[in-house]
DNA sequence: ATAATTGCACATGTACTACATATTAATAAA
DNA sequence: TTTATTAATATGTAGTACATGTGCAATTAT
């Protein structure tokens, strides 16, 4: 009976979903998460301990313990020797850098994440406007100078420095990080390239117009810096 | 010896960093993702035994299972029964989102995200401009029109399809589920908000300034759109 | 000899027991 | 009342045992 052809599978498919193979570790992981959510726990409140959630659940401590170990790890919970369990706060970001490497993410996923890059760049603007500080600029054009006569390992040192300096200027500290996380993504996508390109408008004409300019300057500012990045979309 | 003020204990914390208590199993979901990569597995590789790996690391197959347990979770290994474990390809924002709770997430991150939703609008533009079709621009204006007469409720829903069409029109799928993922914060926020505030410029306008307008048009289109959004920033 | 079937070997999944460790709480001593 | 010691207890780790299901090989039938 091997011989069954896609076409009734295909068929059969849209009646009888198929039944995924769900560890126990894997029930248990989504019902703790329904568990914390009904009971609506706050940060900090203390649960119950190992054995009565085994037993509750109708687990082995083991079981239940690879799901708490999937939640410890997103800091979603954290545990003191004697004094049991409480909820934390998780860290959203620290759980993505886990599988941020780009040598396991696909080629189109590595695309989607560069052309992220790109919309956060653009997007920044208004938020640049609203928070900059005199500080902030002279320390961004004490960074573009810098980069006026260096060699190109350093100047893609420079480049981060500039560009990651626009992010902290965002006053946005869950951008940052993510811009932070997304550096080697962005890299890995620029070095497949064959040769360097760059934009009408350098790191010192986007200072100047940080100075002197207005909020639609800078976006065109910045568009015309990141237009060899653009031209490769399509 | 439990008075020390904090100020010593502060001036200490610069020179000894504090002892993290890790537990067996994160250190051996440390170790083993450094396993992964100093092997350079690619997708599909079949990984040794657990009581190899056990063995290996001088842990008990239960430490081991709590670590093989998270990278699990995250999608970097699969296991058949027989087959023994391979390396797979995670899902990026699959982890993102289990975190993801606008309850257990702090008031700073929270705005935090507000404010990354507006970046990622404003920065859409370009995207938008590069890719955009006639039928999806049509499918837009259908969204629009229909929100003309509709109650408050069903407007919500309605703006939520527009934005949403916005980010399938960028052709960024990465950039779509993680719009579709932050949508619950966005909401969150924007509800703790006393009264529903409007921009300059609807939903008609803008698909109007898609048909016939510059990259440029939309820009100030959007900004103005969101504008009472920005206003709320400091 | 080839194809199909059956059965065995083996890796993972789950359960249970036992003990180590650390911390709180209670009790005793000063 | 304060300090020191001890006991209780929840988590951390180890080890054993067995269930389950899959791939491979041996066996049988054509």
């Amino acid at each position: 009976m091997k011989d069954i052809s896609n076409m009734d599978i295909n068929d059969l498919s849209k009646d009888l979903a198929p039944i995924i193979s769900n560890t126990m570790a894997d029930v248990v992981e989504v019902r703790l998460r329904e568990y914390l959510k009904k009971k609506s726990f706050r940060p900090g409140d203390a649960l119950p301990k190992e054995l009565e959630l085994a037993e509750a659940l109708g687990v082995s401590r083991n079981v239940l313990r690879e799901a708490l170990s999937r939640l410890r790890m997103l800091g979603m919970i954290e545990t003191k020797k004697k004094r049991g369990m409480v909820l934390a706060r998780p860290d959203i970001l620290g759980t993505f850098e886990r599988v941020l490497d780009p040598l396991i993410i696909d080629n189109s996923t590595l695309q989607d994440i560069f052309e992220l890059r790109l919309v956060l760049e653009m997007g920044l603007a208004e938020l640049l406007y609203i928070r900059k500080t005199e500080k902030d600029i002279q320390e961004l054009e004490n960074i573009a100078k810098k980069e006026v006569n260096l060699d190109n390992s350093f100047r893609i040192k420079n480049e981060i420095a500039f560009h990651g300096k626009l992010y902290q200027m965002s006053g946005n500290d869950t951008l940052k990080r993510f811009q932070i996380m997304l550096l080697p993504i962005f890299d890995y996508v620029v070095t497949l390239e064959k040769k360097p390109t760059r934009g009408l408008v350098n790191h010192l004409g986007l200072v100047e117009i940080l100075k002197n300019g207005t909020v639609e300057d800078f976006k065109k500012g910045m568009q015309a810096h990141l237009q060899p990045h653009f031209d490769r979309l399509k």
